[in-house]
DNA sequence: ACGCCGACCGTCCGA
DNA sequence: CGGTCGGCGT
């Protein structure tokens, strides 16, 4: 969609004419000798290694600005290509704030996107050209497993004997590498891999016939395309005349064979490709992400020039040199090394607590300290964790003090099951040959067409006399033909087709909202979940009211931009059922991190993975326990290139701090019910112990009126389990947060003085040190046993 | 056709 | 532990 008018008038009075190749724009001037260096280098291949928070989005927004603003670049022959929707959209405002501040605004956008939206653009466009027959739709993956076990059922191979879940990651490892069934080689012996290959040509066929398309084949049905029409690649080439991959250390081989097909001089491309990507931040192995593809750049693009972004300007000294220290551990990568002129900044805080429930209270009440003490919205707080399991307990804890908060992860909003319905519905009235979606909600609400209906109709579809090819075609043949069900059935078949039609009928002439209370009103969905009474029914409404808010929205916004569009402009105005599958997509193309709004003055809890591309100025890394993180199943078997890939997860939840970092790991953990002590993660013993200020909470369990109020509701019994095995330089130091008021009775000669602690019984103090509130002591137990403590927390034990 | 109960199983995540 | 799914009983 090409917006026409973005730039008011007034911004270009004065400016020079855009378009004269050569010139420099001030913008150019921003940026340091290596940036500017990567964004004048336009022409012929470039691969940009960007080190973490080297600013390497200003350095891309710039190379685009340059090309359409400096060389007299067509906005429409840039491409930008991005893994999120949400770094996609913040690069387009970028480089249009840019275009529009020096007056060029008028000249339009480059297309920037996902990989899939891009490519979905071209299958759209060329869709004559592909096995489809109408628009397609999205699959995601439980449509995916849907059909796979419609394909299997086909085919009539057990589910026990063959994982369908198996199948799935079998079939999307393969489009991970644009492999289609043909290219499977199954070896003779293995069951597993003679069924898969059947099974993936089934599911090949049933997909395109649905009219539906998976996430892994709208990559490689696009490098297909291009592959396999000549012209059509020439045409794209000379359309998209300057490429910019961003994170391309996590492209995957579709992607990268994709890339080949649009720049490649060995496919008669052009060579002018940028890539950016960092291999130390590459976490999506397990995803198909192949590092060969930015190892191998060179010899794909020969003469490729390579610059290295290695100045920080995200972080302190210390967070970047204790990053630094821990991914220089890892084999495989280049030779790089970051660097700040950052000021030095405070120490970074490695605690250790002693189960989860403890960790997120000491988290909690560090947020509310340093909020207070430092006057920061709670905005600049984020937690990270290794699983998405993990969010509960700092989810409760900050319920409970009532701090604004918002996850990333988890279920998406699309994903609930009412929304997914409606979803279903909207998708069936645009492509009823979408048999997934029919079965979806060919019962919901329930209509009393159960699975033995459908079963039939399946074998009936199966049959090869009959020539039908949708299970819409079985299903219109069945509510007349009382061979094939009871005419009770029939009945009910005909009225659901009657239902659909006119769904079908209507949606040209209604606006989604519209659309959306017909489907409401017809089915007695919101009816039904009101009789249920329940919370959770009481809970999907309110689902649906927001759906209806964004249905809305949508509508509003396509009636303006239609309504603003340009008298005379050639586009034709949007059809209503253009919208409609526009708005699928966007739904099936939304990602969680795409809604996260960072100017909130809300903590965000997220997982390590999602934290990628972000910063905050203070951190807490949650979970710092080897087997949790690093994640080790298997302590014999697992492979190095598993941990580095851990490592590179450190490095980049460390390196999205700017100020201050948290380190934490529980002595004791529950998960999945059962308990766990795990020691800390080895990538504590990575960094230098004189940037951690190492805090030991983990004995503070249960101790009455002096127990911090971080320790929440652990048992007493791990108390005694741990006080034996504590490290011996356990010390407590500084405030934290909001300890119980002390009895006023600290006195300077303590030396000497007799106390009776609550974990380790009868001691002499030995010696204090500190100042102030500060003031620690070191007190001698039983077995000439030492500890240190804050004063203020064990003054009462003093005898 | 529907509802309940028990077995199973579980990372990370993305378009 | 907790959600989901499949099987079985009504």
């Amino acid at each position: 969609m090409i917006d026409f008018n973005d730039a008011p008038d007034g911004f270009s009075v004065g400016s020079p004419q855009p378009g004269v190749a050569g010139r420099i724009p001030a913008f150019i001037n921003s940026l340091n000798d290596r940036q500017r260096e990567a964004a004048l280098t336009t022409e012929g291949p470039l691969i940009v290694l960007a080190g973490a928070g080297s600013g390497k989005t200003k350095m891309l927004t710039a190379r685009i600005a340059y090309l359409i603003e400096g060389r007299g670049v067509a906005p429409w022959q840039v491409l930008g290509v991005t893994f999120t929707n949400k770094a996609a959209g913040e690069m387009r405002e970028r480089v249009e704030k840019v275009l529009r501040e020096s007056g060029s605004g008028h000249l339009g956008a480059p297309e920037i996107g996902t990989f899939h939206s891009v490519c979905i653009r071209i299958l759209r466009r060329e869709i004559h050209r592909t096995p489809f027959t109408k628009p397609f739709v999205i699959y995601d993956d439980a449509d995916q497993l849907t059909l796979i076990k419609g394909a299997m059922n086909k085919l009539a191979i057990d589910e026990k004997s063959v994982s369908p879940k198996g199948v799935q990651s079998a079939i999307n490892r393969a489009k991970c590498d644009a492999l289609q069934p043909e290219d499977v080689e199954p070896s003779a012996h293995n069951f597993f891999e003679r069924q898969f290959k059947r099974i993936y040509e089934q599911y090949q066929k049933d997909m395109f016939a649905n009219n539906a398309i998976d996430f892994g084949e709208i990559i490689c049905l696009t490098y297909r395309l291009l592959r396999d029409h000549p012209d059509l690649r020439s045409s794209y080439q000379r359309r998209f005349r300057y490429i910019h991959v961003d994170e391309y250390q996590d492209t995957n081989r579709a992607q990268c064979l994709l890339l080949s097909m649009l720049a490649a001089p060995m496919n008669g491309g052009h060579g002018n490709i940028c890539v950016v990507g960092d291999e130390d931040q590459s976490i999506y192995k397990w995803r198909g992400a192949d590092i060969r593809n930015i190892l191998d750049f060179e010899r794909e693009y020969p003469g490729a020039r390579i610059v290295k972004l290695e100045q920080n300007y995200r972080s302190s000294k210390t967070i970047i040199r204790a990053a630094g220290e821990v991914i220089k551990n890892n084999t495989a990568r280049r030779d790089k090394t970051l660097w700040t002129d950052n000021p030095e900044g405070v120490k970074i805080i490695r605690a250790q607590v002693p189960d989860e429930r403890a960790e997120a209270e000491f988290t909690v009440s560090e947020i509310k300290r340093v909020a207070q003490g430092e006057n920061r919205p709670y905005g600049d707080f984020s937690i990270f964790y290794r699983t998405n399991a993990q969010s509960r307990q700092f989810e409760d804890v900050l319920r409970r003090e009532k701090i604004p908060y918002q996850i990333v992860g988890g279920l998406r909003f699309y994903d609930r099951k009412e929304i997914k319905d409606i979803l279903s519905y909207f998708k069936a009235i645009l492509n009823p040959s979408d048999s997934v979606s029919i079965k979806r909600i060919i019962n919901t609400p329930a209509r009393g067409i159960g699975k033995t209906t459908l079963d039939k109709l399946d074998d009936w579809l199966a049959l090869p006399e009959n020539h039908a090819r949708t299970f819409w075609d079985a299903l219109a043949k069945a509510s007349s033909d009382t061979s094939l069900v009871s005419a009770g059935t029939g009945k009910k078949l005909a009225a659901f087709i009657q239902l659909m039609e006119r769904f079908i009928i209507e949606q040209p002439k209604l606006t989604l909202s519209e659309l959306y209370h017909l489907i409401l009103d017809e089915t007695a969905y919101v009816v039904d979940l009101r009789k249920e009474g329940t919370e959770e029914a009481l809970a999907r409404i309110e689902n649906l009211e927001e759906f209806d808010t964004l249905l809305q929205e949508f509508d509003e916004d396509n009636f303006f931009s239609h309504a603003e569009a340009p008298a005379g402009a050639e586009t034709k105005p949007p059809q209503k059922a253009d919208l409609l599958a526009l708005f699928i997509e966007q739904t099936s193309l939304a990602s969680d991190v795409d809604k996260l709004d960072d100017r909130s003055a809300t903590v965000k809890l997220m997982t390590l993975h999602s934290s990628k591309g972000l910063e905050f100025p203070v951190v807490f890394l949650a979970g710092m326990e080897d087997g949790l993180f690093p994640s080790i199943k298997n302590w014999e078997e697992t492979p190095v290139e598993d941990i580095e890939e851990e490592r590179r997860l450190c490095y980049v939840g460390m390196t999205r701090a700017r100020e201050k970092l948290y380190l934490m790991n529980a002595v004791m953990r529950r998960i999945w019910g059962d308990t766990h002590c795990n020691e800390p993660s080895r990538f504590f013993l990575e960094m230098p112990s004189e940037l951690l200020d190492y805090k030991d909470y983990s004995n503070r369990l249960g101790q009455g009126s002096a127990r911090s109020s971080f320790v929440g509701s652990s048992s007493r019994y791990l108390r005694d389990e741990y006080s034996q095995e504590a490290p011996s330089d356990s010390s407590v130091s500084r405030r934290t947060a909001t300890f119980s008021k002390m009895p006023g009775t600290i006195q300077n000669d303590l030396v000497g003085r007799q106390m009776s602690h609550a974990d380790y019984g009868p001691g002499t103090i030995i010696a204090v040190d500190g100042a102030g509130d500060d003031r620690k002591v070191t007190v001698e137990f039983r077995g000439r046993q030492q500890r240190k403590f804050m004063l203020r927390y064990v003054a009462s034990y003093i005898v």
